[in-house]
DNA sequence: GTAGGGTTAG
């Protein structure tokens, strides 16, 4: 059988019978080309064949398939380029096209679409300014497929939307697809008012609407926040008739939920008369935001819908416990993914560290971190923000310097995340020494929060007058953060005079902060201030709003136990109150003084 | 026989 050539046995017969049929066919009528019933030249059937394989993943086979033909025209070029890109192999693509081109195969406009698909995939700018030279050389800049391919690519893969603007301003007559491409241009980079802007060109010109850019404008609404343009929109949609589309309906989905209530979202999601993944994906995300526990039991009522979980679901679900601090549920969860061999996705991974952090288990988050075969900014990031809640600066620190290395680039998250642990360890000079080098080695402008974790690094140590010097040589205003970490060393360290500054600062900036009025009545009782004591409560009172007291939980035995300050929590008070007498002996046994000062506002607020 | 835009995570 002529097929054995091309693969082997077992590769062959994994094949679905369909495409092993037809393999054999066109492997036969391209061997035999001197059967005067086939033409001679390129295999249209392999072509297809190629194109066949590629969509159904099958990339090495279309490949053996397209080195076996005895000629290649420009067609069997191209899909071999559009079948690597659609299995997400840029590379490949781009090198079968540099080669299609070194073989003086001459490039048509399907081909310069699939190469600049490829281009704006890999984010390859200088590859995609090649492909655009050529366009033009080749007479193809009146090609709309062509066009709307270089917007895209522009589009993703410039600082700016300049370029993409540029080539859209050319096409002389734009259609649909002109139009959404650029939307999603402007959306897409997070500029959900420049997206808003194009739409309103597009209605003002009268384009041809289609449910495309409609979903694509409830998205610009969405990421400006906009809930009045989103509702505006979803009526435009029912006009249109574009109401029963399922990406739209989806879109408006998650613009209920970030932009409304969670109400409406669900009002609208019990409406839908179809759904999909994306669907449930959607609501559960949206939950998981602000009602984590009610996003875990839509999990379960999607799985018993029949839909099966995806990375999308399983980020959202373990999100929610992370922020609900379920170990065990956690634990079950990422049994689930790994069940599923989803365990790979570098997004979930992420979402797993930051889980076992969140829930106490630093252990398995260093594990899961350890096991990744690669790893992003964030995966860095997400386990120094682990170690640094846990106490561990040391770990942190050993891990920026391990990620340097590795040759990633910092940015002020990851910066905020080290300089964090750095603060919580006291390891001061490293810290500084952090803040220098993000200035010097990396060209990071600081901001608001930077500033606010280098002031809270030197305030914790105890260092507040260097806190305060850094403060007054910010090149821009302090915001209340920074001026609060400063009062939060005040208060430590007890220095009233200049947490009485820090806490006015903070005042003036935001002055229905009721926390600031309870450090600053705290720092007058602790001087034996009462009057202005009793003068800063009686502002509270008269705010009407109150400072919501901390609350904790803990999981015991598949069990929520959630309790706030001076919570009497039923039966199981007395054991608390035990164990807490024996922490205290511990803690007084180790040299530990107990700092009675905030002994006041603890008790008014527990009444 | 080959090419296009939209919806969900971090």
């Amino acid at each position: 059988m002529s097929t054995k050539r091309l693969l082997s046995t077992a590769d062959f017969h994994a094949i679905p019978p369909i495409i092993r049929n037809s393999l054999q066919w066109a492997h036969n009528s391209t061997a035999q080309s001197n059967t005067p019933f086939l033409p001679k030249g390129p295999s249209v059937l392999a072509t297809n064949l190629i194109k066949s394989y590629s969509e159904r993943g099958l990339i090495k086979e279309a490949r053996i398939l397209f080195d076996e033909m005895p000629e290649r025209d420009v067609v069997a070029w191209t899909a071999m380029i559009a079948g690597y890109t659609s299995c997400n192999h840029y590379s490949h693509a781009w090198a079968m096209f540099c080669q299609m081109v070194r073989n003086g195969v001459e490039p048509n406009a399907f081909t310069l679409s699939s190469a600049l698909k490829g281009c704006k995939s890999m984010k390859a700018l200088s590859y995609g300014a090649l492909v655009h030279g050529l366009a033009i050389k080749h007479g193809m800049k009146e090609s709309m497929y062509v066009n709307n391919a270089l917007m895209d690519m522009y589009a993703t893969c410039c600082v700016s939307m300049d370029e993409a603007c540029m080539v859209f301003q050319e096409i002389d007559v734009k259609n649909a697809v002109s139009w959404t491409t650029l939307i999603t241009g402007y959306t897409h980079r997070g500029d959900g008012y420049g997206g808003l802007r194009v739409f309103r060109q597009m209605l003002l010109e009268e384009a041809e609407l289609n449910p495309f850019s409609f979903s694509i404008a409830v998205r610009a609404c969405t990421s400006i926040g906009s809930y009045a343009l989103g509702k505006l929109i979803h009526s435009a949609v029912i006009t249109h008739g574009f109401d029963t589309n399922l990406p739209v309906m989806n879109s408006i989905l998650d613009m209920y939920c970030r932009c409304g209530g969670l109400s409406e979202a669900n009002q609208y999601f019990h409406e839908m008369n179809e759904k999909d993944l994306i669907t449930w994906n959607t609501l559960i995300t949206g939950y998981e935001r602000l009602d984590s526990t009610e996003s875990l039991h839509i999990f379960s009522q999607m799985e018993s819908e029949g839909f099966s979980p995806n990375c999308f679901t399983f980020t959202s679900v373990t999100a929610a416990c992370a922020n609900l601090a379920v170990l065990n549920c956690g634990q079950q969860v990422h049994g689930g993914i790994v069940r599923r061999g989803l365990d790979g996705n570098l997004a979930l991974a992420n979402a797993i560290i930051d889980m076992y952090a969140k829930c106490g288990s630093i252990s398995d988050s260093r594990k899961v971190f350890s096991e990744m075969t690669c790893r992003d900014l964030v995966s860095w990031t997400t386990m120094m923000i682990g170690y640094g809640a846990h106490g561990y600066g040391k770990e942190a620190v050993e891990l920026f310097d391990e990620m340097i290395r590795s040759g990633i680039r910092p940015d002020k998250i990851v910066y905020m995340a080290v300089l964090s642990a750095c603060s919580h360890a006291g390891l001061v000079d490293e810290g500084l020494r952090y803040f220098k080098s993000m200035v010097g080695d990396y060209n990071i402008t600081p901001n608001q929060e930077i500033y606010g974790c280098v002031v809270d690094l030197l305030g914790r140590a105890g260092r507040v007058e260097e806190a305060y010097e850094l403060i007054e040589s910010m090149p821009f205003k302090p915001d209340e953060s920074v001026w609060g970490a400063l009062l939060g060393a005040c208060k430590a360290h007890k220095l009233p005079n200049l947490g009485k500054l820090a806490a006015r600062r903070i005042l003036d900036l935001r002055p229905n902060m009721v926390g600031t009025y309870v450090m600053l009545s705290n720092i007058y009782a602790a001087e034996g201030k009462w009057g202005e004591y009793a003068n800063m409560r009686k502002l509270m009172r008269g705010m009407g709003s109150k400072k919501e007291a901390g609350r904790s939980w803990i999981e015991v035995r598949d069990q929520v136990y959630s309790f706030v300050v001076g919570d009497k929590m039923g039966s199981h008070i007395k054991w608390v109150y035990g164990v807490l007498d024996l922490l205290i002996w511990h803690m007084k046994e180790a040299g530990y003084v107990p700092d009675l000062d905030c002994l006041i506002h603890d008790q008014e607020d527990a009444t």
